[in-house]
RNA sequence: AACCCCGUGGUGUAAUGGUAGCACAACAGAUUUUGGUUCUGUUUGUCAUGGUUCGAAUCCAUGCGGGGUUGCCA
């Protein structure tokens, strides 16, 4: 029995269908509203590429607008990087791109009108007499001594509160509806607060401030958003936002619609503890390549395909979730085994002298590019009497299941030839510092020999005389515990000592000079590799975006 | 314990009153000049109890569990 072909959406596409169908709505338009704050993570990236693939799908736009209504923690820095994270990631808001404080005019005549219909009031108790006079989840709240003002006296206020005729947190201006609400958010919110204090985009014009829910809504009502995807911490604030567009002549009714954040296991996705991470250098900065961000993401290598396709997988709901960071992994080489190119390298090298090769020659030999697409040809790479291998595929005490090279054992040098170790060196200390190796020519490029013997195993390696110098960094998960925020204690007690590795002697491929920073590639049989941003031909830096699949070391770890 | 939201394998997500499926993870095998890739197979699930119905993951009730909300943050 056929099956048909898997159509679900999920509940907010359905909805916007719905809404189409319906003739709701004729087109649809959604917004991506970061707060210039701080940078994008990966969590954001759900966002995006929710907004942003929906507005596609349904042949509508999607919006970039930046929610700048508090000057006291945002700046124009951030605008850039924001801005850069969504590009890369992919997406385009084309010249839709606005700013709340673009609407400071707006939302001032419409606070002016809410006093007017006597929908708002100028309240001139403190912070800590509003807190207590909203009571609390179990108490209703008490209505404020000045809630009874004129509208008259309420419009001279708030004029002399934009003049700046008060100090910071002197007066504010509240919505006047329900002190009784069993929502708290609907117990005379505050809707205008005193800021002296310059906005990264406005100066000094203002010295009030909107607050974030009497921005929201009227923004998305004055850009004319169909569908205002948010996340779950706004739910409770959605019978306020319908309040605004309710109570102001607002042109448009847009509709919230809010969804479960993301959340992934073995990090941390809030600002402060990001933000904490780098200004206490647990790492090197917002762009280091264990960040969740997405400049951290970008450097450590990952696709921005890979994390596009891991935001489809992951899809959307309204329940509390964490997802598995081995799906984004997942994704990431999904990718990278079909796009990027394999060359060799020896990440910790030990010398192998192939005792029976001509002293002095060089020969060029071919390798695959890549065989997930065989169009892309083949590479030269030098082969003489001296190369490196891994210390690691070298052992002189093999256990039972171990295929790689140990004493009298003989392995495939990848696209090359045989090698069987004869000899093996070490320093005063016991150390390994050399083997000495033969070869068999009749087993050149894959031939196998014709007296019919096998090998199990193929090592990579890297020609001596040729091989570049550089740096690899190993960068593993920042934290040891699945949820390092709730395991108890602070979430910095359970970083993993082990998250980044340096390597100072990696041997690499001659091809590998040619490859520009922010570039992956595979090192084969070991992982996929970018070169850093501060790569140069002097010195060259790989970071490891992620391993192979290994099922050797799992099943070493079993013994 | 006020209000709101939500419970499907280990994880994430489908099934919209009619065969509980897919992906990841795990495990086993085949193929392989990458212990990679690819392919095949296996294990594990509807929070509970009642009700409605020929039939319930789906509808209803109650209970239980998880999350959110008491900023002049967003």
């Amino acid at each position: 029995m056929s099956v048909s072909p898997s159509t679900s959406k999920d509940f907010i596409r359905e909805i916007i269908d719905e809404d189409l169908s319906s003739g709701k709505h004729d087109t649809t338009v959604t917004r991506f509203p970061p707060e210039p704050n701080g940078y994008l993570h990966i969590g954001h990236a759900k966002s995006i590429c929710l907004n942003f693939s929906i507005a596609d799908e349904y042949g509508g736009r999607c919006h970039l607008r930046f929610d700048d209504t508090n000057p006291v923690k945002e700046d124009a820095e951030y605008v850039d990087s924001i801005k850069e994270d969504i590009n890369w990631l992919g997406f385009d808001w084309a010249d839709h791109i606005y700013f709340a404080s673009d609407y400071f005019e707006k939302l001032y005549e419409w606070a002016v009108y809410l006093i007017r219909e006597g929908k708002a009031y100028v309240d001139d108790q403190d912070a800590d007499e509003i807190r207590n006079g909203r009571g609390n989840l179990q108490q209703p709240g008490t209505e404020s001594p000045y809630r009874g003002r004129s509208v008259e006296e309420n419009l001279t206020i708030f004029e002399q509160m934009k003049s700046g005729d008060f100090g910071n947190g002197e007066k504010v201006l509240r919505a006047k509806i329900d002190m009784d609400h069993p929502n708290l958010n609907m117990r005379d919110p505050v809707i205008y607060r005193i800021l002296h204090e310059d906005h990264h985009r406005t100066g000094d014009a203002w010295c009030i401030y909107p607050m974030y829910d009497f921005t929201h809504g009227q923004s998305d009502a004055l850009e004319f958003i169909t569908h205002s995807l948010c996340t779950l911490e706004f739910e409770n604030h959605r019978p306020l936002y319908e309040w605004f567009i309710e109570n102001l002549p607002v042109p448009s009714s847009p509709r919230q619609i809010e969804f479960s954040r993301l959340n992934l296991n073995y990090t941390v996705m809030s600002k402060r503890k990001l933000l904490q991470l780098v200004e206490e250098n647990h790492v090197t900065g917002w762009d280091d390549p264990r960040m969740p961000t997405i400049s951290g993401i970008r450097r450590r290598g990952y696709p921005a395909e890979a994390v596009r396709n891991f935001c489809k997988t992951i899809g959307i709901t309204k329940f509390q979730s964490v997802n598995d960071i081995a799906l984004l992994e997942n994704s990431v080489r999904e990718i990278l085994n079909k796009k990027s190119s394999r060359f060799m390298a020896v990440l910790d090298p030990i010398k192998v002298v192939i005792t029976n090769y001509p002293d002095g020659e060089t020969e060029e030999l071919e390798s695959v590019i890549n065989p997930e697409d065989p169009s892309l040809g083949v590479r030269k790479i030098p082969f003489g009497r001296e190369i490196y291998i891994e210390r690691d595929d070298f052992l002189e005490d093999p256990p039972k299941k171990f295929f790689r090279l140990s004493p009298g054992a003989e392995v495939r040098l990848r696209a090359a030839y045989w090698i069987k170790c004869e000899k093996v060196i070490k320093d005063d200390d016991g150390e390994i510092v050399e083997l000495h190796c033969t070869y068999d020519p009749a087993t050149k490029s894959g031939q196998n020999p014709p007296d019919g013997r096998k090998v199990k195993a193929t090592i990579h390696w890297v020609s001596a005389p040729h091989a570049l110098n550089a740096e690899i960094r190993l960068y593993d998960r920042l934290f040891g515990e699945e949820a390092p925020d709730k395991k108890g204690g602070s979430f910095l007690e359970h970083l993993n000592p082990e998250s980044l590795k340096v390597l100072p002697n990696g041997k690499l491929e001659t091809n590998l000079a040619g490859v520009f920073p922010g570039e992956t590639v595979q090192f084969e049989r070991l992982g996929y590799f970018c070169a850093d941003k501060e790569s140069s031909p002097d010195t060259l830096i790989f970071n490891r975006t992620v391993g192979l699949r290994d099922s050797w070391s799992k099943a070493k770890k079993k013994t």
